[in-house]
DNA sequence: ATTGTCCAAATCGTCAACAATTTTGTAGAA
DNA sequence: TTCTACAAAATTGTTGACGATTTGGACAAT
């Protein structure tokens, strides 16, 4: 996941420790699908299944729900997040805000080294979507955006942005139309060509259009009901206070 | 703090719980200047300061490590960031991109019951500057620039430059000069006059030169030593190789 | 058939004790 | 004196157990 060049957060330890790795496992699986909106998350299960006690896997939940990929009930347990519509609607907003700064950086200070950098990703994205890996498809469509923060040189920003494409691929699991028409690769296309242009503004406003594309393949005007999905019926959590 | 109105992380919780409090009274410390860069925390110490267990203790330094707020350097302890040059001027790159999206919004959104609040604001800056009151002030800055993205009403980006401003926080605690030429408060006055022209673009330049002259401000050729910082003092970091 | 109550199982929340590590202090030899 | 080695103290890391809460099912009453 191309995480091994960058400082962990804790200097000073060289190796990886558990804790990174059950986190990063756990992103993993949220970017693959793998965990899906509303899954239960036992400890127990957890702690035996990555061979770790309890006590790491409850130190990696709070990592998890601080970013809002998980929910914390007390005494109920943790859930894989949901993000609500409202939400949704948020995190693309705010991703406009900052991959639009993020397009014109790009744009602005684009190399022929970049250019290579950013054809080879395209070229994966490209053998994954004809290759039916709808999956890998998926994921590399993520790290595409990723991969234009890092070119920005600003980890801040990197890190910022990682985290909410971990919360759009909930979104998207949860808001996703039936017949899923995957046709991002070819806006990447022209992402592309509009960086290459050199122009902060074209960059920018083809960024935009983008992702204002993936929100609207969504359907965000209701989730699509899970198991037994009262809450989302009723606008409400389960828990709701009367009045 | 204004924090009463949103919802926490644990959904279905309606009283503050303990562990949310003590993570608001670091932030608030942090904030304060109460807790310095390069500090270190002692589990024992704050876990009977706050009358809590260390565990207790412990989940929230896992959060605030989160947040790039401490370092948690293994069996070794907790200690208040100190941000790197590199990272200062990462962040205040950051928040740049971010707040000049937030300030072409608030422009282009603008109520005479939305400036009414804004005006509000700078007369409590105002107040505070002229009481002498340093530490109110500085505090009053920072919410300055989170009511701006409090009016954009993107909860998503409200949170981030939260966390961003706490981090400028500890950056100006450790590169300030040493006569604090406080003159932000005359800035976000034209700031206001700014966002009431309108105009996104005149907006978005002087929160760009705004945050430009917050970071000028700044010496960040060199860290000011703190209590036991020998490593900047000497210009390596302890365990530093020899040749 | 539905509702309500109770009990057992599962799960989470907390704590205190113990182990591991680092830091500090001390003594002894060159 | 200066360095090294070793021991003591302080601090962090981990575990396991126990109490509290929730969940699910059985069972009786309507």
């Amino acid at each position: 996941m191309a995480k091994a060049e960058q400082t962990g957060p804790y200097k000073g330890s060289e190796k990886l420790r558990p804790e990174e790795m059950i986190y990063q496992e756990m992103l993993d699986a949220i970017l693959d699908r793998r965990l899906e909106p509303g899954m239960k998350l036992v400890e127990e299960d957890l702690a035996k299944t990555f061979g770790v006690s309890r006590a790491r896997i409850r130190a990696t939940f709070l990592q998890l729900a601080h970013d809002k990929l998980i929910n914390l009930i007390p005494n109920r347990g943790a859930f894989i997040a949901e993000p609500t519509i409202n939400e949704a609607i948020e995190v693309f907003s705010a991703r406009r805000m900052i991959e639009d700064g993020v397009a014109r950086k790009v744009a602005t200070s684009m190399t022929p080294e970049r250019a290579k950098q950013i054809k080879s990703h395209l070229a994966r994205e490209h053998a994954a979507h004809h290759d039916g890996d709808h999956r890998t498809a998926i994921i590399l469509s993520g790290e595409f955006h990723l991969l234009l923060a890092r070119l920005t040189g600003n980890l801040v920003i990197e890190e910022f942005l990682e985290r909410l494409i971990l919360r759009t691929s909930l979104i998207i699991a949860m808001y996703e139309s039936p017949q899923p028409v995957d046709c991002s690769h070819s806006e990447h296309d022209q992402l592309l060509d509009a960086l290459l242009s050199g122009d902060p503004d074209v960059a920018a406003a083809e960024m935009s259009r983008h992702l204002d594309a993936i929100r609207d393949r969504l359907q965000l005007q209701r989730p699509k009901p899970g198991k037994t999905d009262f809450a989302s019926i009723f606008g409400r959590t389960p828990t709701s206070e009367a009045s």
